[in-house]
RNA sequence: GGGCGAUUAGCUCAGCGGGAGAGCACUGCAUUCACACUGCAGGGGUCACUGGUUCAAUCCCAGUAUCGCCCACCA
């Protein structure tokens, strides 16, 4: 017995334990022999995330096109797991550590990273029992894990990304370089280009006076379009603007357009930066080149090239020096030796014209003393202050000067007045960038980095989506992709975290092969070098720890004689392979002279570069294994729209560069779910919504069911909790007619074949529910889930529970023939089963239920059935029904509009029908009579008097209601009507009376609308005769 | 600056060359007959604006306005 509610949270939970039991979502589970493979790789959750709506929508979304799929009896796998997601992790582990009063670097590297697999221990599971209790139907036994498990020698998910970064390397895909990167000064780790948000802020644009050296002068003059003076004085200085003050510490030179004639005297002098101790002003030169836009600003632009993107590539063009202001928590540099002496070298530098190496030049420490350890932001406002007060900066009138909000504080001139003029600041919007995860602004850092050649790898990745092997749908996004593939920069890879991959690189001291043997001394000073990872160091790149010592220990063992002398060693004469040691530390100290001390690369891997691997790493890759046979490449790849970069494009680079296929046919990217005021969820909002919340008010398959119906293609979806409720109400509506069925005894019979059904009734749902199953699988199949969820919605509500069980309640409830209810009875069962199959994909929980009550409990689970298959299409009995259902809804709008008691029973006869109305009539009297309330129903030959009357098609009806019919209200009724039909008759005439119409468009739309046109016409001379014998009254 | 998208019923959204649709909300009627998380009947829209293409435009094209997003960016 179904109970009287159906009580979601109870079942949903007892289903899960089912589908469990049954091992439904295994890999292949249900599939048919020799079945094609149909494999999705969940877009792995963070390891320590919860589930928002997004994850609940594309799981869900994935979870339907699986569920179909394996009901089709497809060979499918949906591949679960969860992501490392470095950066997140170490922030929050790194959060409880800050509550707790300690910090990250309280503790040892190891320490830490064991912290965070504990942590992970306790939350990871949670988006897991999330994803369960969505319905998720993954193959939980398989479950992968980004960082795998380093404990196992081995591990075959660090196996992949080791095999994948040493292959790379070695085809000179992956390089370290030193380049400016995007650097975060919270988490103290570079970025990818991706990782920043670059969001407009108010800021301020300053401008500085930076005096010529040597008293050198020059006519400034300013001309308009016409070449006309406007503007002609005598400078002893170079006007400069800048909205980040701070970085003139770090200038290396002052640029001017080679076109600009303002400056064109000027070029190749020196001018002076106007900050610092003023007994070691650095000059720098002044130098052309093509970036600086003559109008803009002064036209003159002071480059720094170690802490601006585009200063970085006009000082490597010129031969700059890059100097390097900040440490790696964005406070001014306090490293180094005392400014004098500091300056002193970029002075030998300008006067020698001679570029030392970017190691030589980024050990200088440009930053005087007061400014030594201080906030980037507190150097900025000393450093403007620092200017006016010395008046440097660009004075305006006060008057012209309301350019901004921010007037720098002006020095009282003797005397206590208070100058006429003011530093010109403007207000200025600029586009700042910001961390995604820190919120704090990135700096732009020269640093030593491990690179991609995303260029080199994107190529077949474009190529596979020009050639349509990989399709995104909606296929918009295509462009997107391109756009992005088509520009791609180096990809920075290494991340200075703890939590990660940890790059697979050993250094050990360069020691190039030789004929003189290396001597004591000589390695000593090799050995002292390799703690910086940088010049002097060999690169050692292997998959493991033990693959670099046999790498380090064949090149030290050819290259390297030593000779003792004499100072300690205890050996004489030639090594042979020196030992090689593993020092985790990266300031170990080296222990023996024959024995070679490695560091292994402190840095991890970004996130993503293991992400890219996601759909073969899963399976199995490097190794040859069944899986990967058989389940790759994947089918479909579901996301949102901002992942096609960061794993979409590099699941494509990765997957085609080391399996030589696409990863994936078909992209779907799915919309954004936007909270009901349309902003972004996010959690800093506040405004997101807990799916969880969600499932316990409304039950899950009613959220499921909303989000499939709202995931229309290429637009955003407001969730509207108004729409779950009708959502839920409609799981409650598909349980009331189970329960109907099972009060008359509706029985799934499994003898029961739809296409022996007589009763022109059941031949008819039987049809609408073939066309219903089309539809569905149709829409499913291109992605259309809306569609697919409002046919099954319309199907089961507007169809099935409106028409068909009205109608066959007649039946079932009367006293029709045993053998008319026995067909009533299979057909409500077997259409009731096929609807609990139909639905599945959308509603699992409910439609399992159904599936168990109508075949019991041992029959196997829905999940695992086979996808409903159409068995009958009738044209006749469609028509019939059809007809039927017109003439039911006529008579009661008609009897609502007289204001007719609903209760009240009234006859009806209809006028002119021919054979087949009469035995349209005749077949279903008993139901026609009892959905409008006719104890009588008959043919006539004329209208009797005093009734209502209803043109429906070829007949009128008539409701003998004499006595109580309206007069007034039938006659304006009538009247409505034949307006109505006026007007849409004269439409038509007008449309077939354009021969250019009649002409052009294609003949079965001419056709169509003159058999509108007609009917209509027939229509208008029975609605005239209705009216006349009104009228006659 | 480049690109993408949106603008349809009070709200949330489908439709996208041949008579404007759904859910919710609203109005009237119905109450122990599967279901009030119901049934029946109904009201409500110059499909943003202006042009163009077409026999025919909510739908295609161009432009305008408003809103949203992505990418890039001038010191």
């Amino acid at each position: 017995m179904l109970d009287k509610h159906y009580d979601a949270a109870a079942s949903e939970k007892r289903i899960a334990d089912k589908w469990d039991e049954a091992q439904a979502f295994a890999a292949g589970a249900g599939a048919k022999d020799g079945a094609d493979a149909f494999t999705i790789v969940i877009p792995p959750p963070n390891v320590t995330g919860s589930l928002h709506m997004g994850h609940a929508l594309n799981n869900t979304l994935q979870d339907i096109l699986v569920r179909y799929n394996r009901m089709n009896g497809k060979n499918v796998l949906w591949q679960p797991g969860t992501d490392h997601a470095g950066i997140a992790t170490q922030m929050v582990v790194e959060r409880q550590l800050n509550a707790d009063g300690t910090k990250r670097t309280d503790f040892t590297r190891d320490e830490f990273i064991d912290k965070v697999w504990k942590w992970k221990a306790e939350s990871g599971n949670t988006i897991y029992g999330q994803l369960k209790r969505l319905g998720a139907s993954l193959d939980w036994s398989r479950d992968r894990f980004t960082m795998g498990d380093p404990t196992e020698e081995n591990d075959q998910m660090q196996r992949a990304v080791m095999e994948v970064f040493v292959r790379l390397y070695e085809e000179g895909l992956i390089y370290r370089d030193k380049k400016l990167v995007n650097w975060d000064p919270k988490f103290e780790t570079a970025i990818s280009d991706l990782e920043v948000e670059n969001i407009e802020v108010n800021g301020h644009m300053w401008h500085f006076k930076y005096p010529l050296a040597g008293g050198v002068t020059y006519d400034y003059v300013e001309k308009d379009e016409d070449g006309n003076e406007t503007l002609r004085e005598t400078r002893d200085y170079i006007s400069i603007a800048t909205t980040r003050p701070e970085t003139m510490l770090g200038d290396g030179a002052v640029a001017v357009h080679p076109s600009d004639e303002r400056y064109a005297s000027i070029v190749g002098k020196l001018c002076e930066i106007p900050v610092g101790p003023k007994e070691h002003r650095r000059l720098i030169p002044i130098i052309t080149d093509e970036y600086p836009d003559p109008d803009f600003g002064s036209g003159a632009v002071k480059i720094t090239g170690a802490h601006d993107f585009n200063d970085y590539e006009v000082a490597k063009r010129n031969a700059i020096p890059l100097y390097r202001l900040m440490d790696t928590k964005g406070a001014m540099r306090a490293d180094g030796a005392p400014y004098a002496e500091e300056a002193g070298k970029a002075k030998q530098i300008v006067e020698s014209g001679v570029l030392p190496d970017a190691k030589t030049v980024d050990a200088i420490n440009l930053v005087p003393e007061e400014y030594r350890g201080l906030d980037r932001f507190e150097a900025r406002d000393k450093v403007v202050a620092d200017i006016t007060a010395e008046g440097l900066a660009i004075m305006v009138p006060e008057t012209d000067a309301c350019l901004g909000p921010v007037k720098a504080p002006l020095a009282p001139e003797e005397g206590g007045e208070v100058r006429s003029e003011v530093p010109l600041v403007e207000a200025k919007k600029i586009m700042q960038p910001f961390g995604d995860r820190s919120k704090v602004v990135i700096e732009p850092m020269l640093t030593d980095q491990w690179f991609a050649d995303a260029e080199t790898l994107a190529k077949p990745a474009i190529a596979a989506v020009e050639q349509g092997r990989t399709k995104f749908v909606p296929s918009n996004w295509d462009k997107t992709y391109f756009e992005w593939m088509r520009n791609i920069q180096p990809w920075c890879i290494s991340r200075q975290l703890w939590w990660g991959h940890q790059i697979p690189v050993w250094y050990g001291p360069e020691l190039p092969k030789r004929d003189t043997p290396y001597s004591r001394a000589e390695i000593d000073s090799a050995l002292s070098r390799i703690g910086t990872l940088g010049a002097g160091c060999r690169q050692f790149v292997a998959k493991s720890e033990q693959e670099a010592f046999e790498l380090a220990s064949r090149y030290y063992g050819e290259n390297i004689r030593i000779y003792d002398d004499g100072s300690g060693g205890a050996e004489t004469g030639v090594f042979g392979i020196p030992s090689v040691g593993y020092s985790p530390s990266d300031s170990g100290d080296i222990a023996s002279i024959n024995s070679i001390g490695l560091f292994r690369d402190p840095d991890v891997l970004d996130t993503w570069f293991s992400s890219a691997l996601w759909p073969f790493s899963t399976l199995g890759w490097p190794y040859e294994t069944p899986e990967l046979e058989t389940y790759y490449p994947t089918s479909v790849l579901s996301t949102a729209f901002d992942i096609i970069f960061f794993w979409v494009a590099r699941m494509m680079m990765m997957g085609l560069h080391f399996t030589g296929k696409e990863p994936f046919h078909t992209v779907y990217i799915h919309a954004l779910v936007r909270a009901a005021d349309g902003q972004k969820m996010s959690k800093s909002k506040g405004n997101g919504i807990d799916p969880m919340d969600l499932f316990d008010e409304f039950g899950v398959d009613a959220v499921r069911f909303t989000l499939a119906a709202m995931a229309a293609q290429g637009r955003d979806l407001k969730l509207d909790t108004g729409r779950i409720a009708g959502y839920r109400n409609f799981g409650t509506k598909l349980w009331n007619a189970a329960r109907f069925a099972e009060m008359n005894d509706a029985k799934f019979d499994p003898a029961f074949d739809p296409a022996s059904a007589k009763d022109p009734v059941n031949r008819w749902i039987l049809s609408s529910l073939t066309a219903a199953v089309d539809s569905v699988s149709q829409n499913i199949e291109s992605y259309r889930f809306n569609d697919a969820a409002a046919e099954a919605y319309r199907f089961v509500w507007n169809q099935f529970c409106d028409w068909y069980l009205e109608l066959a309640k007649p039946v079932l409830q009367g006293d029709a023939d045993e053998a008319a209810k026995s067909e009533a009875r299979a057909t409500t069962g077997y259409v009731l089963s096929e609807i609990s199959k139909l639905m599945h994909p959308f509603m699992p929980y409910i439609t399992e239920v159904l599936h168990e009550h109508l075949h019991g409990a041992d029959a196997g689970v829905a999940a695992l059935a086979r996808w409903p298959e159409g068995k009958l299409r009738d044209a006749e009995a469609t028509a019939d029904i059809e007809w039927l259902v017109g003439l039911v809804s006529a008579v009661r709008s008609a009897r609502s509009e007289m204001n007719i008691a609903p209760g009240k029973e009234i006859d009806l006869f209809v006028v002119g029908a021919d054979q087949t109305i009469t035995s349209r009539l005749l077949a279903q009297k008993s139901v026609i009579s009892r959905m409008i309330r006719a104890p009588e129903i008959g043919v006539a030959d004329a209208v009797p008097s005093g009734a209502v009357q209803i043109v429906y098609g070829d007949v009128t009806l008539c409701l003998p209601v004499a006595g109580i019919v309206d007069f007034d209200a039938e006659t304006k009724r009538l009247d409505d009507e034949i307006k109505r039909n006026a007007k849409e008759i004269d439409r038509l005439e007008k449309k077939l009376g354009n021969a250019k119409f009649v002409a052009n468009a294609p003949a079965e739309v001419v056709e169509e609308n003159r058999e509108k046109l007609a009917n209509y016409q027939a229509e208008g001379i029975k609605l005239s005769e209705a009216r006349d014998r009104m009228a006659a009254i």
